[in-house]
DNA sequence: TACGAAAATAAGACTTATTCTCATTTACGC
DNA sequence: GCGTAAATGAGAATAAGTCTTATTTTCGTA
């Protein structure tokens, strides 16, 4: 049935990024690769324990970190004092986020220019960047009206 | 004395404020204006004992909140786990920051162009920003060379 | 200058996210 | 199927930050 084959693509995407395909790692995989939302440690372990699979807490820590080092997985600092997670999807799926303190939504959007002017700042400083974080705190749209 | 009138702007500052001028906050304020460093509570709550001021730790966060939430000082999340503060000099001191991460350095940029694309940003998605957070992390020129 | 209410502080207990330890289990190349 | 290196589970440990409560301080008013 379909969910082997969606197991043996995770494994084959685990194994190509040296990582040894465990249970733990492609039910953590499959969840992230399932959503849009940016589940934080502890929703990823109780996500986990929903559909059966009872991995420990330091293992939800310790595979996800796993997964950001080979730039499986994104991890977020919205500020709040936890790290949230989002799966990367393709190659160039940069984007960065309108966080609403109001409701905590988060809105995803990319901006050409901005990146260029990213660019144009490192070059100006001599700065070689290897990762940014651009987060935009304010209230959304529905919580104005409010 | 010099000191004293330092003391009494500072005095003032707090009070225009409406924030009580007690002397933790006084040393507070004197230690964050005297600096371009970005410091940590802990270190902080280290460089006051150092200068004889023997401030609390509740107090140095609580302070810190205050003088946060009255603008005179701002919150830095670089990401390692704990916050930095830095005094806000005048009203439009708004700076980002390039952070190394092989020696720490922090260098502050401002850029008009990226400031405006995130107004755009905000507009395109009906987004009220209160703030932002843009921090890129790489390698510094210095660290570059090593 | 002294008084008193409201606010701020000190000290340390507490909370919460994350990391560590170590005994046990699992993946996977042979 | 075997052995070894890596991964996991369970819970202890850590660390940044918050909370509690008794005490002290600020500052408007007398």
């Amino acid at each position: 049935m379909m969910a082997v084959s969606v197991n043996q693509a995770l494994k084959k995407t685990l194994r190509d990024h040296e990582l040894k395909a465990t249970s733990q790692r492609i039910a953590l995989l499959k969840l992230l690769n399932g959503t849009s939302e940016h589940f934080d440690a502890e929703e990823i372990y109780f996500e986990l324990h929903k559909r059966q699979k009872n991995v420990s807490r330091a293992t939800v820590y310790r595979s996800l970190e796993a997964l950001v080092e080979q730039q499986l997985v994104t991890k977020l600092d919205f500020g709040d004092g936890r790290m949230r997670y989002e799966r990367n999807q393709g190659e160039d799926e940069h984007h960065d986020h309108l966080i609403c303190e109001a409701c905590g939504k988060v809105i995803e959007f990319f901006n050409l220019e901005m990146e260029a002017q990213q660019i144009a700042v490192c070059e100006e400083h001599d700065f070689k960047p290897s990762s940014h974080t651009m987060h935009i705190f304010g209230t959304c749209s529905n919580c104005q009206k409010k």
